[in-house]
DNA sequence: ACAAGTCAGTTGGAAAATCCAACTGACTCG
DNA sequence: CGAGTCAGTTGGATTTTCCAACTGACTTGT
């Protein structure tokens, strides 16, 4: 064994789970966008709502930002303060808060009281997954791997 | 103003995207969920697939088994071995990774090849997320805050 | 006018989490 | 018997995060 350079060594799949979570995946970057999504864009009240230290929220914000996921609106000059604002990449980041949503509401269950969701119309979060092509719902197992892709400058929109 | 006990100095909003977070957040925790649900059981294979390192995996396995998502099954004595296998609840992760998948392969392209993946129906990841009350769709905005909740020992299944 | 408050950060140092490669122990296989 | 498999564990380096205090440019209250 140790072959110098053992290829069958493989490496870890490069899939754009791992890819999303690249981004999204890094602490209080979920939280920040949750808060966004429920209409909070100042630094300082997404550091409270959060909970994530100033310094750290500063990075994860910045980094957002370089992804095209949120983008920094000036709204006050003198002193240059900025807001925080979801991209159309960011909204799209819903369906992500919801589904953790729905599964935490479901299975986190326990003696803290937390904060609930519901779906506009009212009703608590009980949200469906369906494949847009056949209608089916989308089921524990009815993930499967697809061809690798690698599409660079073939984004579906650059308005941000 | 600076009330000694100000409760409006309030505290990081407790609810259940950031509970679902505490477990599901922690590196590496998705991607070991990913990888069971491609049917991927085994230590070793979970460690090379997610390219975490082999003692971190160690804990982050521990913590989803401690709370509830996956469970530790024994296929070998003599030398103990186990294989790792969602439970009901970590089934129920599915959503969250083909929401993720779905929102990855719309808006992370680059130049890097990575594997895409699809419904069972052969379809490329193009998901739908519907209220099941009202059946309409879940548009970015459409979440909002429902009651608080704190309900110890309703858990809807206690299966695992 | 002057003190206090707001706001979006920045700073420095401590604490925690992660990384990494090597090692263990109990086997199986050729 | 030696090599390989497998599920970890270990020790030490590296990286990330935490925390509280501080800054600078204002605005607001008295």
């Amino acid at each position: 064994m140790n072959r110098p350079t053992d290829t069958s060594v493989s490496a870890p799949r490069a899939c754009f789970i791992a890819a999303g979570l690249d981004v999204l995946g890094e602490r209080w970057a979920l939280l920040a966008l949750r808060e966004m999504s429920l209409g909070v864009h100042r630094f300082d009240q997404i550091a409270r709502n959060t909970g994530a230290s100033r310094d750290i929220l500063t990075g994860r914000l910045r980094t957002l930002e370089s992804r095209g996921v949120i983008e920094r609106v000036q709204y006050s000059e003198r002193p240059a303060r900025y807001e925080y604002h979801l991209t159309t990449s960011g909204a799209e980041v819903a369906p992500i808060l919801i589904s953790l949503a729905a599964w935490s509401s479901m299975w986190m269950r326990d003696e803290t009281p937390r904060a609930s969701y519901q779906h506009s119309c009212g009703a608590d979060l009980k949200p469906v997954l369906l494949c847009a092509e056949c209608g089916e719902e989308f089921t524990p197992g009815s993930l499967i791997f697809g061809p690798l892709v690698s599409t660079a400058g073939t984004d579906p929109a650059s308005d941000q």
